[in-house]
Order: C-alpha cells, then sequence, then structure tokens
DNA sequence: CTGAAAGCGCTTACAG
DNA sequence: CTGAAAGCGCTTACAG
C-alpha cells in the first residue's frame, strides 16, 4: 500500500491550512480565496496527486455519494445487464457510485431485509430495488429510510416510486402496424404463466383489434411455453386449425419468436411473404440473428436503470412525491414484416 | 432521514463504555468480557436494532471491505452478467460490497485511469478489471496499488495476476467428442476477426484433428462473420463445395452456428442425423431455443467472477504470487450431436 | 474485565 | 482572505 497523499501534505506543501486546501479544491460557495493562494494550492495538488479520501469525507459529510442496486436472480433475466449499465452510467454523470448486490430469486423477507440493511449500512443515499415477474411487491421496510426506487414492480403500499415498461402499450403499437398494413387476422402466440408481461401484451393485441373493429378470434390465438418449444407448438396448433390462416403472428416474446419461425417454415411458408411476425424483448441475439431479421418490441431496460437513479437524485434534491411510470416500449423494425396479401401464391 | 442509533446509544443504555460495545460485537480476539455484561450489550444492540456504520468503520481501519469491478462496454458482451454474479456471490461470501464502473470499449487511457482513481478514491481494498476482444491489456499503473486481477486478458507486464477461458481446451473437447463418435470429416465454421478466442479455438480445432491423426483439410473450413449470418454463408459454401460434405461442422460460437442450422436445414439435411453441429459460448437463449437444442462449449464467466474475487482476498491475506490462469470450457451435451453414419440416408 | 483517549481524513461553522 | 478546532462514528493500543 502506497501511502496516499492526505490533505495535510498538500496544506504543509503550499503552506497553508487544510482550511484552505479544502475550500479551494471544494471551491466552497461564499468563501473568496485569494487568487495566488488559489493557484498554489491548484498547483500543489496536481503535482503531489493528491485525491481527496472519499470515506473520510462521506463519513464528515453523512453522505456517501453511493448508490445501492439490489437484483432480483439477475441470472434468470438477460436484460439485467443493460438495468445496470442504465444506472451506471445515470450514476457516474451524477458523480455517484453504485454498488451492487444480487439475491436469490426464492430469498425470503428475511434475507431481502438483509441485503438492504447492508447497503444502509454503508450509508447508500438511495437504493435501487430490481425485480422481475412481479407485478407488485412489498419490500423491507427499511428501503423507505433513504430515497428509493423500484424497477419491474410497483409497491404495494404506493410510497415508494416505480418504473416499469409499458408492456400493453408496446403490444397494441405492434399489432396496430400489422393493421396498418392491412392485416386482419392476426394470430396471437400466448405465454401460459402469469408474468406481470403477460396480462399487458395480452391487453395490448386486443385494444389494437378492437380500435381497428377487428373481432377477437379465439381461433386465432395458441398458447405454450414462453421458449422457442412452446412457440413452436403454439404456432404449430395455429397453422393446423382448419380455417382461414393467419396472415400474421404477434408472439409474446422472442424466444416464443424463434418457435414460430420454425413451425412457419414446416409448413413451407416464407416470412415475412406468407405470415408476418412480430416478437417482444428485442432480446439478442435472437432478434437480429433470425432470417430474417426479426421485428419486435424492445424493453427499456437501460432506460428504466437510468430513470431509476435521476429519481433517487430528484427525492435527494427534495422531491417527495412517490409515482408510478411507465416507461415506452418501441416497436423495432426489421425484416419479419409486410403488407399482407404481398405473396404471390 | 431516521437518525440511525450509534454505538454511543448502545454504550449509554448498556451502561458499558464505546470500547467494551466495540469488543463485543466485534468478538475482538485476546479480549476477553465479562458474560453478564457481553449478553446485555448483545441484548441492548438487538433491542435498539443496532448496525454498525460501514463508512466509520472504513475510516478507522483503513479497510472499505469494497471491491472494484471496472467492466468493458459491458452492453456488447452478453455475458458480463455472468461475471458480475460470480463477482459478487462471492464477495458476499467474503463479507465485500461490489461497487461496479462500466468504461466505454472505446475508452481511452486517460479514461480508464480515471475509473481506476474513482474506485480508488473510495479505498477499495481490491479491483478487478474485466475486459473483452484482447488477449494482452496494459492497465493503469495505479491498479497495482491495491490487489488487482484481470478477467479475460493477460497482463503486458504480467504482474498482475490473470484469468481467462482455457478456449483451446474447450474446442479440443469438443472435437475431440466428434471424433470419438466416428466423425473425421469435421468441418470447422471460423470467424474473421482477430479477437481472443479465435486463435484458441481454431488451435484446439487442430489439436484434436491432430491427436486422431486427421489430417486437417482446408476444404472443411469456410470463415465468416461472428453472427449468423456469417455462420449461414460459411456453411453454405462449405456444403456447396465439391466432394464429400462433412459429416459434422464445429462452429467459432453459437450466434454462427444459428445460420449454419439454416443453412444446413436449406440444404434438405438434418441435424444430428445427416450432420453434427457443435457451437461455442453456450449462449442462451440460443444454445436450448435451437431444434434440435445446441450441443456447445460453455465459458466460465461466472467462475472467473468468482475466481477473481477469490484471488483479490488470497492477495489481501499475503498472497504476492501473480500468476496466468486459465479456466475450463465445459462441452455440454444437447442434442445436436449423433454418431457418424446413423443417417439412413 | 473495562474505559478514557487518540485518531482515521476529511468538512465546516466560527473567529479573526 | 485564512486558520484553529470540533466532530462525523468507529477501532484499538494502552492503562488500570
Amino acid at each position: 500500500m502506497s501511502s496516499r497523499v492526505r490533505i495535510k501534505d498538500v496544506a504543509a506543501e503550499a503552506d497553508v491550512s487544510v482550511t484552505t486546501v479544502s475550500h479551494v479544491l471544494n471551491q466552497t460557495p461564499h468563501t473568496r480565496v485569494n487568487e495566488e493562494t488559489r493557484r498554489r494550492v491548484l498547483d500543489v495538488a496536481a503535482r503531489l496527486n493528491y485525491r481527496p479520501n472519499r470515506v473520510a469525507r462521506s463519513l464528515r459529510t453523512q453522505s456517501s455519494g453511493m448508490i445501492g442496486l439490489l437484483t432480483e436472480e439477475f441470472a434468470t433475466t438477460p436484460h439485467a445487464g443493460r438495468i445496470i449499465l442504465g444506472a451506471q452510467e445515470a450514476a457516474s454523470r451524477n458523480n455517484l457510485t453504485l454498488a451492487i448486490i444480487n439475491s436469490a430469486l426464492q430469498a425470503d423477507a428475511v434475507e431481502r431485509r438483509d441485503d438492504v440493511a447492508a447497503l444502509l449500512d454503508r450509508q447508500v443515499d438511495g437504493i435501487i430495488y430490481a425485480t422481475v415477474f412481479h407485478d407488485v411487491v412489498s419490500p423491507p421496510a427499511e428501503l423507505r429510510t433513504v430515497p428509493s426506487v423500484l424497477i419491474g414492480a410497483r409497491d404495494r403500499t404506493r410510497r415508494v416510486s416505480s418504473v416499469t415498461p409499458d408492456e400493453r402499450q408496446g403490444a397494441r403499437d405492434a399489432v396496430r402496424s400489422l393493421v396498418a398494413l392491412g392485416h386482419r387476422r392476426i394470430g396471437f402466440v400466448a405465454n401460459t404463466t402469469d408474468v406481470p408481461a403477460t396480462r399487458g401484451r395480452r391487453l395490448g393485441y386486443l385494444d389494437a383489434l378492437e380500435e381497428a373493429g377487428i373481432e377477437a378470434d379465439p381461433d386465432l390465438v395458441a398458447e405454450g411455453e414462453a421458449e422457442a418449444g412452446g412457440g413452436f407448438e403454439a404456432a404449430t396448433a395455429l397453422l393446423d386449425r382448419p380455417g382461414e390462416r393467419p396472415t400474421a403472428i404477434f408472439c409474446y416474446n422472442d424466444r416464443m419468436a424463434m418457435g414460430v419461425y420454425r413451425a412457419i417454415g414446416d409448413h413451407g411458408l416464407r416470412i415475412p411473404d406468407d405470415i408476418s411476425v412480430i416478437g417482444f424483448d428485442d432480446q439478442e441475439p435472437i432478434a437480429s440473428g433470425l432470417y430474417p431479421g426479426l421485428t419486435t418490441v424492445s424493453l427499456p431496460h437501460y432506460e428504466m436503470g437510468a430513470w431509476a437513479v435521476d429519481s433517487l437524485v430528484s427525492q435527494r434534491d427534495g422531491d417527495r412525491a412517490a409515482g408510478t411510470h411507465r416507461l415506452p416500449c418501441p416497436l423495432v423494425h426489421r425484416g419479419s414484416v409486410a403488407p399482407v396479401g404481398v405473396s404471390p401464391a
């Protein structure tokens, strides 16, 4: 450990008090320092390569400049990385450092409380509590002792702000885009489990049909597991049903879309000429790796991470209002959608 | 901000000195405390829900209990999340907290130095410097002022320990498994850019052939971009060449394998009956989403993250030896490999 | 077995 | 314009 230089070393070398060094370096408001002195302090600090000890400053100012990010079973959610990235970059912009703790999906209330406590022990200035697979959660009460925000779920007591993707809008826009291209027989390959996205995506699908005056047809909906295999099975069922085929299929997610592609290929049909396909999640490398590239709906993970940090900053600066925010899910155009009836067949 | 209870509050309530409270709570070695007193302190601490301020402790002990993880363009590497997870869980096991900073891939030396400095300002006990797309790097010299370790690349000066995946062994084992099933015409769908994995995977392929006494045949190798499209083109070229077809194809990565599947399907061939396929990366959701599931080689990201933290801990405890460590890349069996000649065709 | 006191490296009223 | 001093909340020799 090379002993780092402390503020008193700078003071001695510049022949001033530590008070003055602190004022100069921090540009303390309402404190005028002689220009000559200021320069000297700056010169010495630079020459000695002085860097203030943030731990000492934290203790004194009662503000650590750290933000805690609690993720829930990060491993299972491929997009968690984008949340972290968004949060990290927003934190850097605000001169904040991000500390991360991951708790197991099956962690109980006691464990989660311990994780929050560990962050609080480090005097974090705020906590982001990110979850998956839940609509509403009851985070440990200790969360509210500092500015806090939920990602991916709402707070049961509505006392903590939250930010979630607007799944319904995303699905609605996707299906609207199909309608705009003349599609009226639009299938829906749905998932079976009840996660937050399930309801929103289904409602968005129905919204768009209703807007367009298209009656929802149960024969155009098939369910499966939210994986490629489930998508294959659902699409196969859809295509094998008697009656007119759908001209487009909206999928619960990109994984299912992967299976839908295969089912369509197995039926000797082509995307998008015979059938248009839209996914959800914009999950790489599926979306761009499929052929043709999958038109899909993107989840605002990066944006939610950044929004959460910004919310923490406003809370720190006095904003007391807790609210629920939905961030838009934009449609990403690739090559799997075409106007209806373009096929020469 | 609810004013948290401090050690002096516990001392006052238990009618002892803060010294005693500290000794009891920290179980200071070689310090005996009267059992009655000990119980009382413990009771009061629990009742007041006292939690020591880690910032104050850090300042006093000159040890923050924090580890800094510097990731390089996290966004572009889908597996970074597993590194973070491995590091985070290992950190938790060692009662350490993980602070994360992400630097842009195109960040210059000055920016990287700033990122390291920001971590050092927080008095981190160690730094993990994770990179992608490099064989050898020259991290900022400041890195060596604390225990440090590189993930994904070696240190040019060999003074910092590093941990990397054993790409060559992974590729060798994959191709060996093909040889063991009787394959002798084993194609290689290679990538074009020169990243660390490129050389190792190619060498591993050649190793296995040589071991088996199979002469490397340039006609069985085709290159492409390391994406699904590149894999499709390379495999198409391979299958369209005059002469005997390969009975198996080893792919540079899973993305390319995705395109290889399509090319094989377009040629009216079946996996694994007509051609076996092995990928590399075990990248979800490709690997399990393809049909049949892709047999592939897994990258030890989680393990590298954990190894890095453990290395930091040993360094802190006195281990001075810097070294280069390679972690094995295990073969993951799914459904894309079969013995040669199983096809009735 | 227990406690008074110093000190980690800063910032910040306060005084001059 | 500048500095002496207190104090953030702990730990740890040291003394008794």
